[in-house]
DNA sequence: TATACTAGTTAAGTAGCTAAACTATTTAGC
DNA sequence: GCTAAATAGTTTAGCTACTTAACTAGTATA
């Protein structure tokens, strides 16, 4: 094995033991956050906020959802459920597959994410503010390599 | 407002975005890689290893895993009864303070952790292992970052 | 045109969470 | 030193979110 084998390996191996180092803990700060805000001011709960979320984002189907958050369908079925319950999201047709069940935010439903959404990224921003440009951009292109290296 | 100041502004804005775009999903996609090793192979659940792995990295008490997990302390302690049942952990003495009870792994719990984290981690190898050099230093590189703005 | 597959739902059961009330111990204020 | 407050952890009851299995309905395949 030549030197730079060596090298690259333990770049690899610092770069998974510093993703289980930092992004547990890191994501679980920011849903308590989101936690806060959408429980105590919306009484939605985080897992709701992330599939209005998502549906905004052009989510749309059960399947979808199911595939991005890795549970099952029954469980976002459910979740939608309660979700078209409290006027937040409806079901919609489509004549092209009638099997397929399109959702979208109700406008009640896209004015409480927008209000969570702010919430948060006020938050995110008192954070971040005092990063450099540099660090910034380090962090951007950072999430593009972890985006394409863990896509489905 | 001054140019730089937009440009710093959209910079941060971006990066906010990009969090969002990225963690959620790749942070979902590793945990269900977890899920289908502990849950098939090893019968524990996600939750269960994320708390073996922290008392392994050094967070013995439950009042640190929940502060950790941002969970209530109470969930932490139904968890840990559950493991110690399992023979995966223990419940040591704290003799200058008797309030604090730090956990231990067993044997079996430390075998069983390395069992699964191995598995994770030649999972994980075989997504990063295309990366350049340069990519796996910005992602260890934004790692220190995202610890640093987000930690406690 | 049967059959296999895909999209979504329903139902029953389980895991994991919370809030509140509790015990036990330590720290702080007078 | 002694009371009051704070901290560490547990127990309980109840709820939310998940799973698997069985189901309906619609589409693609051979």
């Amino acid at each position: 094995m030549t030197t730079t084998e060596n090298i690259s390996e333990a770049l690899l191996q610092g770069a998974i033991d510093g993703f289980w180092t930092t992004v547990p803990p890191v994501w679980n700060r920011i849903k308590g956050n989101v936690r806060a805000i959408a429980t105590e001011n919306y009484d939605i709960s985080v897992e709701q906020f992330h599939i209005l979320r998502h549906i905004r984002k052009g989510l749309t189907s059960v399947s979808e959802l199911a595939e991005v958050k890795q549970i099952s369908r029954s469980a976002i079925s459910q979740a939608v459920d309660i979700l078209v319950d409290r006027g937040l999201i409806c079901r919609r047709q489509n004549t092209k597959d009638r099997r397929n069940i399109p959702l979208e935010l109700t406008e009640s439903g896209d004015k409480l994410l927008d209000a969570v959404w702010e919430k948060n990224r006020a938050w995110m921003r008192s954070r971040m503010v005092s990063l450099t440009a540099q660090e910034l951009e380090t962090l951007t292109c950072a999430m593009e390599i972890l985006s394409k290296t863990f896509a489905e």
